[in-house]
DNA sequence: ACAAACTACCTATCTCTATAGTTAGTGGCA
DNA sequence: TGCCACTAACTATAGAGATAGGTAGTTTGT
């Protein structure tokens, strides 16, 4: 049920069309809530079924069209509904972790392998976390911008500031990440020997 | 995927009944992958057919039976290739903090309502954490107590510390949470005007 | 003139999850 | 004797999500 109020999250800046949104998401509320074009084209033709949007079509070069989606005023209030209403929790889903409770199964090889794999997997996402949440501090991130035009001048502060909240959240969690396999890597060092490689 | 090997991580504990998997889970390896018990059944069935388990029927009371699973050789095999194989890395799917990037949208109490809920949460999840935690460094876990019959004295100290690894990490993560709520909290009061509730 | 890369928009299929039930026997206690 | 909580083991169904495709037009470079 999110994606839906992704996507809207990300309508609100613009009107759109499907493929803009499936690359601006990528860059954007994906950091967030991830989702391939597979699962956006479908849901954006639910949503406007459901009232949410409405399209108009574009043309686009000789022949062909482009769809363009726009938030209704359906679609804002349910996403504002959204938003007033509780969240989800999520259920801890951490095969990471699954797999560390259990690592005097794994060759001390592959153990080190996994940790490493994992720490340059996060250590790779919070170089673009702090990269897209620099772009929010200085207000260069092109869907803010957009976003920014609808407001007066006296809330960007405001929309500014949650937005790099949201990011100094995932960046602790990136760190953290690091960290924590960055220590396993010492542990797997003390238990099983430390082996070059 | 993980289902099937957190069910087997379980497994080579003792064997166990269905019921006794499902009880057994919520304490352990749940806090890493959650399962309801309306998965747990069908799961074991389907690594039943796979072979990486087998069932004896056991007598309970005068008419009743429970199955009782144990994990076979081949099951503990694709239990290890799965420990040396590479990890899956999960996509960002947060709720929460895909809110926290559209604050501006909510009520200011509702917006308050939420991190309030969501520190609270992972209060309580972390004192869940540290507590397994604590049965762990003591080593009256009674999971672990029953898989470490398994293993001579001199293995238990390596088995131990994976697990604490693990946990560790998990407690990490909940404390991020709840510091990150915390700075919410403030946030919300700075830029909303504080109201007292 | 043509290829390659990009824009645009899906579809199909399978698996995984969530939610909400059902059926039946056991053990204790009032 | 009857009731209730617990043990035991599912089932049914809908929706979400992952993976891997497909088709057609456009733009850019050579």
């Amino acid at each position: 049920m999110s994606l839906r109020f992704a996507l809207l999250a990300l309508l609100t800046s613009r009107p759109m069309t499907g493929y803009d949104v499936s690359k601006q998401f990528s860059q954007s509320v994906a950091h967030v809530w991830h989702a391939p074009d597979s699962q956006i084209y479908p849901e954006l033709n639910r949503m406007e079924r459901d009232g949410l949007l409405e399209s108009a079509v574009v043309p686009w070069g000789k022949k062909g069209t482009k769809k363009e989606y726009a938030v209704t005023e359906a679609g804002v209030k349910a996403f504002r509904e959204w938003m007033d209403a509780p969240i989800e929790i999520r259920r801890q889903r951490e095969p990471a972790y699954l797999k560390a409770a259990y690592l005097e199964w794994a060759e001390p090889g592959a153990a080190r392998a996994e940790l490493k794999q994992f720490r340059d997997h996060w250590t790779e996402h919070l170089a673009m976390l702090e990269a897209t949440r620099a772009t929010l501090v200085d207000r260069s991130h092109p869907t803010l911008a957009r976003r920014l035009e609808h407001y007066d001048a006296s809330e960007w502060d405001r929309i500014v500031r949650y937005k790099i909240f949201a990011y100094d959240g995932l960046i602790d969690q990136a760190r953290a990440a690091i960290t924590w396999a960055e220590r396993g890597l010492l542990l797997v060092d003390e238990l099983e020997g430390s082996a070059a490689d």
